[in-house]
DNA sequence: CGCCGAGTTGAACTGAATCAAGAAACGTGG
DNA sequence: CCACGTTTCTTGATTCAGTTCAACTCGGCG
């Protein structure tokens, strides 16, 4: 919680005020490995902070259940409303190790937003942030070969590999597992 | 003007301090086709809304020209940062008909930010409704082929086949030329 | 011990890239 | 208004990275 405050401190500074307000609207959760958010199937309504474990955020595709996005320590998940031939995704959360994680309702964050001129900074500012790491991706996508794609990943994520099934990295990448598992065989 | 201060207070309602020192901040510009914005060369330092005509946005990529992003009326052009590979890319605006341009820079617009609430907020919404279209462009290169990548352009942005080379549409959807030449040809 | 999910390996197939050549459209100057 | 060169687009033949399908291996767990 104190690592969370000061995490958003340093986008912006935060007054006294904003900060009660903000800590009462947070609550923590913890969950085990291979449990869900329970607000699947529902209209995403929440906003995360991991402050413990990894976590990903799928959705189903033609049945296939292919990996959006990742989270570990110190990361936030937003309902990044994912678009799919101009219609929403339902998008699931799913824990891959123990995790401990904040969560605030979409209603409470925008009313912080509202009362807040710091806070909505804030939002700004983790937004451009998470623009900016997609835009990398989109030119990893249009561009990269699945090696390319899967050392890009071992670099800005080295950790990962471990830690998660590679069925869930080789979704993510937009490869088959078979491919993935050949690249690895270097 | 007067449809660009319309346009944001869609966003949120802007208060008349705000519009007056926001109307001082900017300027018009008219380019004609083919030309470039002049601050190529250097770093990114404006925002830049299309009152009129079409833009697009492209880097170089190995010598070759990509395509990063259209733009026409009504629309924003950001220092949408790229980045490949860890560096960020250097952008190009040009022109591809004649335009009108209104221009604001990057420090007038962090001034106005921090200066009122309102028009952080809109700066926040902005950039959310950004990240939600890229985000529709991560799935489409990771899923579709090159005949539905372009249908996809076709129905989201009828107009903009005729207005623009081919040559462009290819690299902005990540295929070659031939290929785009023969799924043209159904 | 045997099952089951996860990962590996192999062979055939395919969509798109590449390379190459030609056609069509465009603009500029005579 | 036409001739010429440049740029843009099309068409064809070949190649290749990655998919698909299928069989097999490995490790954990009931």
């Amino acid at each position: 919680m104190k690592s969370f405050i000061e995490l958003l401190n340093n986008y912006a500074p935060l007054n006294e005020g904003c900060i009660k307000d903000l800590t009462k609207e947070i609550t923590e959760i913890h969950l085990l490995k291979d449990e869900h958010l329970e607000e699947n199937n529902k209209h995403p309504d929440s906003f995360y902070f991991i402050v413990e474990g990894i976590v990903r955020v799928y959705y189903l595709k033609d049945g296939k259940d292919i990996t959006d996005w990742f989270a570990s320590k110190n990361q936030f998940i937003g309902p990044i409303l994912n678009i799919y031939g101009g219609k929403p995704i339902q998008q699931y959360v799913q824990v891959l190790e123990n995790t401990t994680l904040l969560v605030i309702k979409n209603n409470a964050l925008e009313k912080l937003y509202k009362k807040y001129h710091s806070f909505e900074r804030i939002g700004r500012l983790i937004i451009t942030q998470t623009l900016i790491q997609l835009s990398e991706r989109v030119i990893a996508l249009q561009f990269y070969s699945a090696k390319e794609k899967y050392e890009l990943l071992l670099k800005e994520n080295p950790g990962i590999i471990k830690r998660v099934a590679l069925k869930h990295i080789a979704s993510y990448l937009g490869i088959t597992l078979e491919t993935l598992s050949r690249v690895r065989g270097q």
